[in-house]
DNA sequence: CATGCGTCGTTAACATCGTTAACAGGACGG
DNA sequence: CCGTCCTGTTAACGATGTTAACGACGCATG
């Protein structure tokens, strides 16, 4: 039915996932398809829908990614792995990381309001594994929601900076990611409880 | 003697803090200074080179914002109001914040090459306030710039996912403020030296 | 069978973008 | 006075996203 429908989606993901968001343009989308460039707008409303269905591949990618999280024994070392699994995400899709969740910015409101609704539930995995370690009391606070975003934002800059290139003693992957594997830990480490109440 | 000059890059440095980059058109631009969009090149190479300049400032406010840190009175204080610069750096030149820190990729090479070397000595600032904590035993680890760039990565990824309004809960800069200092702080807390040596 | 309609493609065209080429005036030094 | 630099102009190119107008095909209904 949608043949070239989907001729057009995965030619979209290759161009976006080799070179980047910046060299998905409709001609040359076209051109690789095979198609005239404005045969593109029988299929999607606007490069932005477009973009939009493609990075819906993006959110199922990385939803899969984090679940590697519960490959782990202990609600911490789950909370861990799912740090690894961003990780991983990160290197193994970086253009997709990009639009995801460094989108440049009012361009493309939709996308941008569209991120925020899939990523939610993927959010609230990471919410889910912060109040199990509340609960084994391996993580302090009451609100598992603000420990999830600040762990949220703790591992965004490390990528986000290293994706950029802002962090030049890190070039390679390996280096990163070594860097970024005890980052985290340390980091989920030092949210334990303060209070040593359990005399 | 570069009286237009000087009109076209404070045009621009209008344009761009309020509207973003993505408002910055050359044709625009010229609109507003009312001279013609060529005219622009007897005054600068390109796009890229302009935009460069009028980031030079950014740079100057950026590095301006992180002296707070110099009202501190111990080394702890003066690293955590380091901090608290960045984030009023932030909230009060979101655009600038972007380019400098957010820029899309691989466009604007020169950018970004640029925006490395201009953020060097203020990175270098930073490692200054580390090492100094760790002189003062208020901070672990030896490697003074290792533990600056996690800092960096911490506190960048807080600012940028707010800045792409990624955290809904904290809408308002108010609130982002307060969160953002105590997660400012509680990091740095973390990052006390490990082993309990002192007797 | 024919009529009509929805789907999928085409080509032309428009507005906007960054940028280059060719040209014009005015200041200024020889 | 002449040439040269500086600063501005208009025309134009190529690329972008997108719309309008048109044509062919399939297919159901009269």
């Amino acid at each position: 039915m949608h043949d070239t429908r989907q001729a057009i989606l995965e030619a979209a993901r290759d161009l976006y996932a080799t070179e980047g968001v910046h060299a998905l343009s409709m001609r040359k989308l076209a051109d690789q398809v095979g198609i005239s460039a404005t045969a593109i707008y029988r299929h999607f409303n606007d490069k932005e829908h477009l973009i939009l269905e493609v990075c819906g591949e993006g959110f199922t990618l990385f939803g899969a990614a984090l679940m590697k999280g519960l490959r782990g024994k202990t609600a911490m070392e789950r909370l861990e792995m799912t740090g690894e699994g961003y990780l991983d995400f990160a290197l193994e899709h970086p253009q997709y990381y990009r639009v995801m969740f460094m989108s440049p910015h009012p361009d493309f409101t939709l996308l941008h309001q569209q991120a925020q609704e899939a990523f939610s539930p993927t959010f609230q995995f990471l919410i889910d594994r912060v109040s199990e370690c509340q609960r084994a009391r391996v993580i302090g606070g009451d609100n598992p929601e603000a420990v999830a975003a600040s762990i949220w934002a703790h591992v965004h800059g490390a990528v986000a900076l290293w994706l950029d290139g802002h962090m030049p003693p890190l070039q390679d992957p390996e280096a990163f990611s070594s860097f970024f594997l005890d980052y985290n830990k340390s980091y989920l480490r030092s949210l334990a409880p303060s209070d040593a109440s359990e005399g």
